[in-house]
DNA sequence: GTCGGAGTTGACAATCATTCTCACTTCATC
DNA sequence: GATGAAGTGAGAATGATTGTCAACTCCGAC
């Protein structure tokens, strides 16, 4: 089974529960990335009551679906974002959080090279942009 | 005070410790990409004594002198390597974690002139890419 | 409509990397 | 050989994340 079919198996046999439209809903409020601890604060907000651990399972579950994108804070803590589907990289502000998706066909290229060059094969990459956005300027 | 005077500062009043030594050696003796804990146990097995928690701090502080990279695993643990001192990325094996370190002007222009286009100053980056090595195949 | 089983949930415990605490040691300096 | 700052280590504490498991919700088969 190929990771893309599983993926499909996985999201196929989800049901539709309260506490997960409730999470998909919270993550398209945002455009930074938060963690799981700050998206459940904000369902609590909202009224949702959902549990902690059905938030970092859902929150799971849409990361492998590749339905959210998942970076590490400096001290390792996961942090989620409601992304566009196609491949893309993240411009992040240091100050505040405001997040840009940026692609090009550069990087693609560059790292593609490099990793054949050095004989990898099965090639993927990570790259964050960090910086301070105008309006922290 | 610039983080380069500021690493400077708290280098100077390191001292060269039996323990930071045995650290500092064992970094020269891998190539890959270790986590403290591996690392700690990796010193016991050479008969060097050195206290879990004195890995940690002598890590971190090598790792804010620049003098090794930090990686997070997949699941959010600190992995420790010895680089050189200039700026690189890393071309790493996901099955035997060999790492290539790689560099070229290709990529940090892109990452500039993107960070620019947006308005974003004071700009840094991370990328790692991630393969199959030659051997692995 | 109701039965049954798979999927889901949440309170709580457990895990585990990392950090903290603090009494003790080392080392340079006087 | 006294002094104080830097460094150490055993163990406790922290805190994000995951595991457990009994209760609950769907939904299709009957
Ligand atoms: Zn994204
Ligand atoms: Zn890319
Ligand atoms: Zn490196
Ligand atoms: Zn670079």
């Amino acid at each position: 089974m190929t990771s893309t079919e599983k993926a499909n198996a996985e999201k196929s046999s989800l049901r539709p529960t309260r506490q997960r439209l409730a999470v998909m809903e919270a993550m398209a409020s945002f455009g930074d990335f938060r963690s799981a601890q700050d998206i459940h604060e904000l369902l609590g907000e909202r009224g949702e009551q959902v549990g902690l651990a059905t938030v970092y399972r859902t929150l799971q579950r849409l990361a492998d679906a590749g339905e959210v994108d998942v970076l590490r804070t400096e001290d390792g803590e996961a942090i989620y974002r409601r992304c566009s589907d196609s491949h893309h990289h993240h411009l992040v502000c240091r100050s505040c959080g405001a997040t840009v998706e940026v692609e090009g066909p550069t990087v693609e290229r560059w790292t593609s090279s490099i990793a054949a060059e050095h004989g990898y094969a099965d090639v993927s990459h990570a790259l964050e942009i960090f910086g301070t956005c105008p309006r922290c300027r």
